[in-house]
DNA sequence: ACAGCCGTAGCAAGCGCTTTCTATGCGGTA
DNA sequence: TACCGCATAGAAAGCGCTTGCTACGGCTGT
């Protein structure tokens, strides 16, 4: 069978109370006997059991990261950073202690596996669950979400958002980093329209979500500040946040109305697929139609013309989620914090042709 | 404090055990009663203990994902498939009993962290371990491996391997998935053969990585079997699987040998910097130099010209490997297989120029 | 010289669940 | 009518660990 703490204390002649300390490094114990304790955990090749340890100490070292899609490099590149900081193995300590698990959890966007990967979580008894990416605005999921926030947060989980605005009714959350989706947006349509843009379509993402809103009313925002709000309905068409939607969504656009000089679309990917889209079309870019895109994923300035778009500092806002799980850092005051979001201009948007 | 299985039972007025296996199914109980716990379960709104119920079955729901970089998408979408097939939330099911939590590891592509998070994965008694992407190729860490894989093997944990070779002296392990770098890089080499090309350049993947040497491998095999194989040391430029990497391994192999006419990239992320990097030294794609990429990746098909590459069954291989991971799906004879790639010519390939 | 401490180590009581074994009530059979 | 077996429920013994409390020397202080 397995080796167990009481293998490993009958081979050190202690009690499995001293082994269990030792491991823990939580009370005072002998440094020779210390020695000797590890010594045979090492002989005996002992592994601690997870589940019992978990059980006996009502906690585990288990931290979530959910998030929509794995896939997405958006997701990736905050997850990586926050399971960097979470430690797992080789977080620089070298001593156990700090060794959490941290896992990401994928939901695919959909609201009830986010709840039952919290449910999951819950069962787990997590020490931390990061919450990743733009929320579902339905009012059922919301409260549903609360709910079960709160029970977790007084189960003593703590509970991060990143990339996400505070859910109201959560005041258990540790802290929130929500991204300057609104800003960010505004200052690229204002970009568009300093170049001389003056009929910009938008390539959406889908609705619900508080970052398509977000994104939605920053650049509405500036059409209006610059009095060009009109029919904004139609040039808007909503689509999943991929390059296939960016694509469809695009043509469409350009189908509908064959006047507009830029897209902007609703993330980096979309914005990929608006290209295709465009350049079906015998358009070139930035020539006859600019197109700007929203993230700056690594991938962006590798485009051809490079992408114009808004840089999110994602794996710093991940690597600080991950911190305030593991409570490395001190929440920022009011439990939330607003990350800028940074224009960078490129090659994917130029004035228009004038006709 | 929190609910427990007693609570439950003294509600529901029958014993724990009653309600454990109501939970479980796996012992007949009377629809009444049955129903009768369910409603305290619900009106209780219990959560099983995760941990204690662990201890005492000796198993747990978790499975693990090994992957070297969550953010990159190679990984992301095996990452995805596999979990979307272990279950965890909405696994179609809707009944508990398949509901595992499938969790991604980030291993940074360390070895230590590998074997860290397989410990970690030990403790927590994980029902299984996907392990994804290529292994390194050092004797001791293989060693190592092996060693702490058969240990988990034999504690119940069912092992696969997925874009992985397998690995030597491992036979715990349930099923390997093997991509087919070799072949996939041979064929590559040979189009760009067929087109004309003589002096190829290879930007090469971190050496001591079996995906890399495979990939190398192919290649080389291809050149030789076409007489072309000569100075393959100063066409051949190794670093990290990124897009950085790509790119100064490009400018190097322009700058040490300006009469390749194609450069072939480990993979499509090192590709695209090396498109960057051939452009920075004024030079078309594909009418001066010939770019290929290997995997596929999403983003492969909107470069400009659309890259030709590899395709590597990502999400197919990550479902199978999920469910080889659930038993949901026998291993392939002999707990090998290989899987095919395919050859996508693309427009970043053409015939060299005729000087 | 003795009381009181501090530094260590052990005892033993759980943590909340699963599961074996046992008990009970019922219907069917002789 | 009495017996046996089946279907169902309960009792209780752990699973392997943590931790509050107790025990025990040797030191210090007066």
């Amino acid at each position: 069978m397995t080796v167990t703490l009481a293998d490993v204390a009958a081979r050190a002649r202690v009690s499995p109370a001293t082994v269990s300390r030792v491991l823990n490094g939580n009370y005072p114990v002998a440094s020779s006997t210390r020695e000797r304790v590890l010594r045979a955990v090492d002989d005996l090749d002992y592994v601690l059991n997870g589940p019992a340890s978990s059980l006996a100490a009502a906690t585990s070292d288990l931290v979530g990261i959910l998030v929509n899609d794995i896939a997405d490099p958006f997701f990736g590149i905050m997850a990586g950073a926050a399971q960097s900081e979470i430690g797992g193995p080789g977080d620089g300590s070298g001593r156990a202690g700090g060794e959490k698990l941290a896992v990401v959890c994928n939901t695919g966007g959909s609201p009830e596996r986010e709840l039952t990967y919290l449910t999951l979580l819950q069962r787990q008894r997590a020490a931390a669950v990061v919450l990743t990416g733009g929320a579902l605005e339905d009012p059922a999921h919301q409260a549903a979400m609360a709910v079960k926030l709160a029970k977790l947060a007084d189960a003593g989980t703590r509970i991060v958002f990143c990339g996400r605005p505070p859910l109201p009714g959560t005041d258990a959350v540790v802290a929130a980093l929500a991204f300057d989706n609104r800003g960010g947006a505004r200052r690229i349509t204002e970009h568009l329209i300093a170049l001389g843009h003056r009929r910009i379509g938008y390539v959406a993402g889908p609705v619900e979500r508080t970052t398509t809103r977000h994104r939605l009313e920053g650049h509405r925002e500036a059409m209006k500040a610059a009095g060009l709000y009109g029919d904004e309905e139609s040039v808007t068409v909503h689509g999943p946040y991929d390059r296939r939607s960016g694509y469809d969504a695009t043509l469409e656009l350009l189908r509908r109305e064959p006047d507009v000089t830029a897209v902007v679309a609703a993330n980096d990917t979309v914005a990929l697929g608006a290209c295709a889209a465009v350049r079906e079309r015998g358009l070139r870019i930035p020539e006859d139609i600019s197109v700007a895109g929203f993230d700056d994923l690594p991938f962006s300035v590798d485009a051809v013309p490079a992408l114009t778009t808004v840089r999110l500092p994602l794996f710093e806002a991940g690597a600080r989620a991950g911190r305030l799980a593991m409570g490395k850092e001190t929440p920022p005051p009011g439990g939330i914090a607003t990350i800028g979001a940074e224009l960078m201009e490129r090659g994917s948007t130029a004035p228009p042709r004038l006709d």
